[in-house]
DNA sequence: CGCGCTTTTGAGTGGCATCAACGTGGGTGG
DNA sequence: CCACCCACGTTGATGCCACTCAAAAGCGCG
């Protein structure tokens, strides 16, 4: 509250990584001046398609879902958000899909126009983003690769790779040399609603992996590996 | 060659909808004097996956494939681009995808350093860059949205929307009242590496598709829309 | 005309969706 | 504390759809 906006920022978990990582701290605090933080608890959700375009935020800690709701009513996730990417759409008048939090999360928040106007006298600003919307697109489409994938087992290993690629393994940087574990943010029908299968088959292949030792699931919610060689071998197969 | 600059742009079919649609003709012709029109023939392929990042270009005209090889050999297209899309990835030093030319095409052609070199004084390109990148996001998201489809009728019926969507129909706007008739830049194959499914699966869609009167097939690589309703309602259901 | 490439069509098989039942853990209210 | 519910995950049986293999037809080209 009394902190002042450098103070904020310095100790931003994301501030190296971030579109704002190349801002003075004079710029830092003008910024400052219009955003804020903001926590979502799991499941809350923060966009809805098509509703008008207000926001613009920096994912600070935490996972966000991009999903799209088709006309039958199945949801389908085209994106995942983690700590340093970008939250919203510029100079759109309308928000393109839902962004819902899959852990507790934290935002750092700005109004979407008064964003824009800032814009212009920082071309510093406006670089860093063109920068991170491209690193987007690039994920996007290593997504892609993913769904085009011919297998089940396939599109589970590859996914298992992209997610644990951008989070953080629990418990410590001192034991996890060979096998680390890692908080599954997404539900097993979530997995299948990424990869165009279905709960089961998720499952399924899950425990087939569980069974054959290139994963443990300790938890309903947590996953190690323990062959990431086979890993990889099963996503780059079929 | 002796033309001027200037009046090359003002000749340029995408000049209000590419990224150098917001400069003066003194920008232009400063942009000009580093690039260069570029031809490709139908196969062509301009960048390779993994080589330096060299160039970075605008499409004129035709449309582009971009593609990954797996490491098994086969080959799955993770993006098209057509006129007025930005091609060549900003900022890498890795190209990230095959470039290669679906029809005969044309290019305006930058050296990508140099490219870079000049962008930090022109806060305007840069504005245009990001508006267009972030453009190319959405259309890759809506892209996965057809992936995560379940059937392959729908598949190939969401393909032929987006994909006519781009295309500028054949026959002149005199005839073409309410069946549009489109020329397929990609074959049957091609087709199946998007799509994640065989050729044999979209021949049979497609056939089918003309048995129900959906769309006609004039010659092998022409396709006419007859109904676009019903084919609206293929695409999104299953 | 023969050759190669793409498309089409056919028959058989396997993998994933579907339907269904059961197990498990967390939360709620009695 | 226990009974209950509910969301999530696992496991099994069955059927359909898309892949696979195979062959033939259309088309451009030397």
């Amino acid at each position: 509250m009394s902190t002042s906006p450098s103070t904020v920022c310095a100790d931003c978990a994301v501030r190296d990584a971030a579109f704002c990582g190349a801002l003075s701290d004079d710029e830092l605090r003008q910024l400052n001046a219009i955003g804020r933080r903001r926590r979502l608890a799991r499941g809350e959700t923060i966009e809805w398609a098509g509703e008008e375009a207000v926001i613009f935020a920096n994912v600070i800690d935490g996972v966000i879902r991009l999903s799209s709701t088709s006309a039958d009513g199945r949801e389908q996730i085209v994106g995942l958000l983690y700590p340093a990417d970008p939250l919203g759409r510029l100079f759109a008048v309308e928000v393109a899909h839902d962004a819902t939090a899959l852990t507790d999360a934290e935002l750092c928040l700005f109004p979407r126009a008064a964003f824009e106007r800032l814009l212009p006298g920082w071309p510093q600003l406006e670089r860093q983003l063109l920068r991170r919307t491209l690193a987007e697109l690039d994920d996007t489409r290593r997504w892609m690769l993913l769904l085009g994938r011919k297998s089940a087992a396939a599109k589970v290993a590859g996914f298992l790779l992209q997610l644990t690629a951008r989070l953080q393994p629990v418990g410590g940087s001192g034991s996890g040399g060979s096998a680390p574990t890692y908080t599954l943010p997404l539900t097993r029908g979530q997995i299948a609603d990424v990869l165009g299968l279905t709960i089961e088959t998720v499952s399924r292949q899950m425990t087939r992996m569980r069974h054959e030792g290139v994963v443990a699931l300790p938890d309903i919610r947590s996953i190690t590996l323990l062959d990431r060689a086979r890993l990889e071998a099963l996503a780059s197969e079929g």
